[in-house]
DNA sequence: ATCCAACTTGCATTATTATTCTTTATAATG
DNA sequence: CATTATAAAGAATAATAATGCAAGTTGGAT
């Protein structure tokens, strides 16, 4: 079956979960019978995983879909990485395109996990020792905005 | 058993899943194993929901964990509603402390159910006809702010 | 000290979600 | 048309997560 379905199934999907308060897949397979759209559990979890829903917390142990179409990973690490840098950057350095970053002893893989995952514009990569992480940027220019976001972040 | 180590113990989860990218609770135990905390699932599950941790959809498909505090619910209630007044909003009148605002034939409920989730300050509740709703304000002076931010949303 | 109530946690089980495998339908191509 | 390729969806199943229950623990209150 091709289908001229499955766009207006989704948005029904989706219309579902943002005006309902929805915690399993079936609820919605019921849901959307009774709007005249039959499907099975196994569709309804493909879609979701389509147009991106996911599960909440709800306050009351709950947990309910949503499809929050936020740039969710984006954001959340850069929260991160400014929680860790903040928490273990003692020093930012630098020369040439490379930026020399010092942290408290043993800390240096978690931070240059942090910056890594957080995918830097013009950082080209990163090498953890034990205190010190050094990161390649693409070149000196870009090594100016890198230090400056660097530590902006820090709160240096 | 031990109750001095759980704070712990859901710190350390946290740190786990936000410096690596944890797709399932069974990953975690083991995670935490090496660390030297031993954990059973259902403990990390219970973690989990105490952390709000949740499930959020990588790109590539794989499904990781992310702890995100986010006021997501709040934040995403406000766009959803947004769009649907942009959407189903006809005209917005009053009369006293009585909002009356008016949709396309059988859309009330929808714009109702935003309107109750969204939780507007000095609403006291609505009540959905087909293309009506009636929503009770507090007083005069709620009602001028009510109507003056359901006009700035639905884009009137 | 003894008892009680509120917590924690593991185990076992259930509930929920993801996926594999297969069938069918539609489109594309010669 | 016939044929092949592709996408979709269901059924069954595997994988993952949540939970009822019982067994400790702890920190008071009596």
């Amino acid at each position: 079956m091709k289908s001229t379905k499955k766009p207006q199934r989704q948005h029904l999907l989706k219309r579902l979960i943002e005006t309902n308060s929805i915690s399993a897949q079936t609820q919605l397979v019921e849901a959307m019978a009774s709007k005249g759209i039959q499907v099975t559990q196994a569709t309804v979890a493909r879609d979701l995983a389509e147009i991106g829903a996911i599960k909440v917390r709800g306050q009351n142990g709950i947990n309910v879909y949503t499809v929050d179409e936020l740039p969710q990973k984006q954001t959340t690490t850069v929260q991160h990485l400014k929680r860790v840098l903040g928490e273990w950057t003692i020093e930012v350095k630098y020369s040439a395109n490379l930026v020399v970053l010092r942290t408290p002893p043993g800390s240096a893989h978690v931070v240059a996990s942090a910056l890594d995952r957080s995918g830097i514009q013009g950082v080209l990569g990163t090498v953890a020792g034990d205190d010190t992480i050094l990161i390649v940027t693409e070149n000196n220019l870009k090594r100016v905005s890198v230090v400056k976001y660097l530590k902006e972040l820090a709160g240096l």
